[in-house]
RNA sequence: GCGGGCGUCGCCAAGUGGUUAAGGCAGUGGCUUGUGGCGCCACCAUUCGGGGGUUCAAGUCCCCUCGCUCGCCCCA
C-alpha cells in the first residue's frame, strides 16, 4: 500500500481485541490490590542516562534496543525498554524509601528497537511489581506467588516456574572469572555466538539455545558451587518458602537475566503453548539498584509480564473474549424533526445509564432495522414524521414477535426499558 | 544486525505465460415509497505491495526495493 502504515513493530490495537486487554487489565488490577500493592505512573520519556547507568551499559538492551533522540534541549532522551529503572527513580526523587518498604505496580508500553516476531513488538506492554526495601527471602515467593496467581486466575495455561540464583555481587565476580577461564579452554567448540559472549557477557552462555553448547556445558563450572554460604542460605530460604505456598518450581542453574542490576534470585515463568519467545514473566532481586542509581541502599525484588505473550496465550486459549456487549436500545429515525427526537431519546437513555446506539445513516427503515437486528439489541425505538409530529417513539420488541409495539414519549420509554432490564 | 517463508478487493481466497482477474464474507442499492432476521437481483480490484527487465504476451519468469511473518541474537 502507497497509504501511509503504522511503524514497524508499532501496531494497532482493533476494537475487536481491546475487550481482551482490558479484561486482563482489570483482572491484574484486582490482584494487586489484594495484595496491597499500589500503582505508580511514571513518564515514558526519561533522561537516557538513567537506562544506561541502571541496566548496564554492555546489555544489548542499551547497547543497541534503544530509541533515543537529542531533544530541543540538546538532552539525550529515551523511551523507556522497561519499568523498573524509572520506578526506582521516581521513589528515590520523591523520598518514597524514607517512608518504610513500597509495594508499586506498574503498567504500560515500553519501547525496544528489536526485530519484530510472534510475541514480541517494539511498541510492547509490561505490567510489573517492584517490592522496595524488603530484603527477606519470603518476599521474593511472595512477589512470585502474586505473579503466579494472577497468570492462573487468567487462565494461561502450561505454566512452569523456573528459579536460580545468581548470588551476591562477589559471587558473579568469583564466577565470572571461572568461567571465563574455562569457556577460553573450550573456546574452538563453542558457536559463533557464544564465543562472542565470553568478553561481553559470560554468564549468557550458559542459557545459550546451541545444543552442543548446552552438552559442552555439562562439563563447565557451576554458577551454584560458586555461591558463598550465605548466598546458598538465602536461596535455600526461597525454595522453602515457595514449597510452603505449595508453588511448583524447577531449578534451572542456567538461568541468568539479560539486565545487569539483577543478583540472588532470578526466575522465569514460560508457558509451553508460546512459540520461542516463551517467557511470560521475568523477574528477580535487585539489590543494589537503588544505590546505584542516587539513592539510599535499598534491597528489592520485581518482575514483570509481558502483555503481548499473555494475550496470544489467552486468545488461543479461552479463543475470542466475548465482544463489547449489544447495546440494550437501537434508535431508528428517519426525518429531521425525528431525528432530533431521536437525538434527544438516546441522550436520556444514557443518562440513565442504558446503552443506546442511534442510527444515523437517514436510510430507509429497512435498512435500519436490518442493523438493529445486527447490533444485537433487544429494543428498537422507532421515530419516523408521524411519531414526531406527537413527540413520542414507538418502542419495538426485536425478539418476541408476539409483543406489541408501544407508543410512548421519550421520558417514558426510557423508564419502560429501565423497568424491564 | 543475520537467516527462512509470504505479499491478488476491507477480510478469506482461486489463479501453475495467452484475449474481459473465480468465489465466499462484509458493505451499498433494490425487490419491500415506514418495519428487521430468510430469500432473490444489482453494484463493489482497468488491477494483482512498488520499480525495472525478459517476452508477440506476465498476477504468473528474472532482478531490485518495500512490507508482513517466523526464527536467530536478546528479552517480557
Amino acid at each position: 500500500m502507497a497509504s501511509l502504515q503504522s511503524l514497524r513493530g508499532m501496531v494497532d490495537l482493533l476494537p475487536e481485541h481491546t475487550p481482551l486487554w482490558q479484561q486482563l487489565e482489570s483482572t491484574a488490577r484486582e490482584h494487586f490490590r489484594r495484595a496491597a500493592i499500589r500503582e505508580i505512573r511514571t513518564p515514558l520519556l526519561e533522561a537516557t542516562e538513567l537506562f544506561a547507568r541502571g541496566i548496564g551499559e554492555a546489555t544489548d538492551v542499551v547497547g543497541k534496543e534503544m530509541y533515543t533522540f537529542i531533544d530541543r534541549g540538546e538532552r539525550s532522551c529515551t523511551l523507556r525498554p522497561e519499568g523498573t529503572a524509572s520506578v526506582v527513580r521516581a521513589a528515590i526523587q520523591h523520598g518514597l524509601l524514607a517512608q518504610g518498604p513500597q509495594r508499586l505496580w506498574y503498567g504500560g508500553p515500553m519501547f525496544r528497537y528489536e526485530r519484530p516476531q510472534a510475541g514480541r513488538q517494539r511498541q510492547f506492554h509490561q505490567i510489573g511489581v517492584e517490592l522496595l526495601g524488603v530484603a527477606d527471602a519470603t518476599s521474593d515467593a511472595e512477589a512470585i506467588a502474586v505473579a503466579w496467581d494472577l497468570l492462573a486466575d487468567l487462565g494461561v495455561g502450561g505454566l512452569q516456574l523456573e528459579i536460580n540464583s545468581l548470588g551476591s555481587a562477589d559471587d558473579r565476580l568469583r564466577y565470572r572469572a571461572e568461567l571465563v577461564s574455562w569457556l577460553e579452554a573450550h573456546h574452538d567448540q563453542l558457536d559463533a555466538d557464544s564465543q562472542k559472549c565470553i568478553s561481553t557477557n559470560p554468564l549468557r552462555v550458559l542459557d545459550s539455545k546451541n545444543a552442543d553448547t548446552q552438552a559442552l556445558l555439562a562439563g563447565a563450572p557451576t554458577l551454584a558451587a560458586a555461591l558463598c554460604g550465605d548466598s546458598h542460605e538465602r536461596f535455600s530460604q526461597v525454595r522453602q518458602a515457595l514449597e510452603a505456598l505449595g508453588i511448583p518450581f524447577v531449578l534451572n542453574p542456567r538461568l541468568v537475566r539479560g539486565l545487569d542490576y539483577y543478583g540472588h534470585t532470578a526466575f522465569e515463568i514460560t508457558s509451553s503453548q508460546l512459540g520461542a519467545q516463551a517467557t511470560v514473566c521475568g523477574g528477580g532481586r535487585y539489590d543494589g539498584l537503588v544505590e546505584q542509581l542516587g539513592g539510599p541502599a535499598t534491597a528489592a525484588v520485581g518482575w514483570a509480564i509481558g502483555l503481548e505473550r499473555l494475550v496470544l496465550l489467552l486468545s488461543q486459549a479461552q479463543g475470542a473474549i466475548a465482544a463489547a456487549a449489544a447495546p440494550d436500545l437501537y434508535v431508528i429515525s428517519r426525518g429531521a424533526a425525528a431525528e432530533r427526537l431521536a437525538l434527544g431519546l438516546c441522550r436520556q437513555g444514557r443518562q440513565a445509564g442504558l446503552v443506546v446506539e442511534r442510527d444515523a445513516s437517514g436510510a430507509a427503515f429497512a435498512k435500519q432495522f436490518k442493523r438493529a437486528d445486527k447490533s444485537g439489541a433487544v429494543w428498537a425505538a422507532v421515530a419516523g414524521e408521524e411519531e414526531a409530529a406527537e413527540a413520542v417513539v414507538v418502542l419495538k420488541h426485536l425478539r418476541d414477535p408476539q409483543r406489541q409495539d408501544r407508543r410512548l414519549p421519550i421520558g417514558a420509554a426510557v423508564q419502560e426499558l429501565l423497568g424491564r432490564e
